[in-house]
DNA sequence: GTCTATAAGCAGATAGAC
DNA sequence: GTCTATCTGCTTATAGAC
């Protein structure tokens, strides 16, 4: 029995970037070898369902960083408008300045978008009770707390897209800079 | 010489379709055989250079049809907000309210989406350059309508892709109904 | 837990008849 | 302009040795 050459979590670690990367279809189990160096027979020895369960621990895993990402700042010290910048940091970082896609949206778009619908459903949902309880903690009110979290992962999510279509990240960061402004404002303008 | 089964016009409409439904890696020429109702050999016969062919054509012609649904409003008569507001229409109704995927977002996904940069980067473009235009007859700047017409578009596909993760239409419904307020908005509130 | 070898099937693409 | 038949290569997945 060999040693095992890495840990399941660097290898989910892997997983992430390269579905981000190529996309659920556009990753093929030959590009997943190459990425964690292992061969097919050991990919399915810790997957036993193939690409669909890779793809799924993946999702759990973001789950879990997103919620210690987005959660683990409105938690710490600080006014909730610095801690939002915080969380616009993280998802800055996270995304490269828009350099780097969204799982989200590359398994929205896969074949198998069905059997994913649920976890993302899941990730989705986290991402924007994160945004909307800080909106909150800012003194607005649940409803305006909820239309501009929801608001705010529509426009990443576009501004990704924009981004991958026209390798042009400027839209990208305009928005980030825009949601800074205008996510936790008061109510009057607007 | 068999008569042609369909005109170019139709196979285009169909692969319109089919690549928004299942994307460019998802299509397989298969499903395009049975969706054109044209064999293999035939589709190679009117696409020499396959898929990819196939995709740029299907570009080409909705830059055509956006062009013209686009900008066609802003040259009828009406306020600008009456045509902006059947701008709005004609998107809501392209998109089926949340329910069909954008193909953009799809190219933009795919393996090959250095091949599509360009042309996609045009009709981002034409996209942006229309609503841009309308809001500057709304009596906006330019810069406040080059940003607010960035903006629709960025909302719009963002608004698609948390649509095709959960199958929620109405964050794309909702996102509609803002855009109709905010866009042509004056520039002192916002 | 990893490997080599291999299976079965489908992918995109082509040849050549009609 | 469409067809049937075929090709090559790659896909996901498995068997079984170590």
């Amino acid at each position: 029995m060999p040693a095992p050459l890495m840990s399941k979590s660097d290898m989910l670690d892997r997983l992430l970037d390269l579905f981000r990367e190529k996309g659920f279809d556009g990753a093929s189990l030959s590009d997943i070898s190459e990425a964690t160096g292992l061969g097919k027979s050991s990919l399915y020895h810790h997957f036993p369902n193939g690409k669909q369960e890779m793809a799924l621990e993946v999702l759990a895993r973001l789950q879990d960083q997103l919620e210690r990402a987005l959660f683990e700042p409105t938690r710490s010290t600080g006014t909730p408008k610095q801690k939002f910048d915080r969380m616009l940091d993280g998802i800055d970082a996270f995304y490269e300045g828009g350099n780097k896609a969204c799982l989200i949206e590359r398994l929205s778009a896969s074949v198998e978008v069905n059997r994913f619908r649920r976890p993302l459903g899941r990730v989705v949902a986290a991402w924007i009770d994160a945004v909307e309880g800080l909106a909150m903690e800012a003194g607005l009110p649940r409803a305006t707390a909820r239309l501009r979290a929801e608001d705010l992962v529509v426009r990443i999510e576009g501004a990704l897209v924009l981004c991958a279509s026209t390798s042009n990240t400027a839209i990208f960061t305009r928005t980030i800079r825009d949601l800074r402004e205008s996510v936790l404002a008061p109510v009057t303008r607007r």
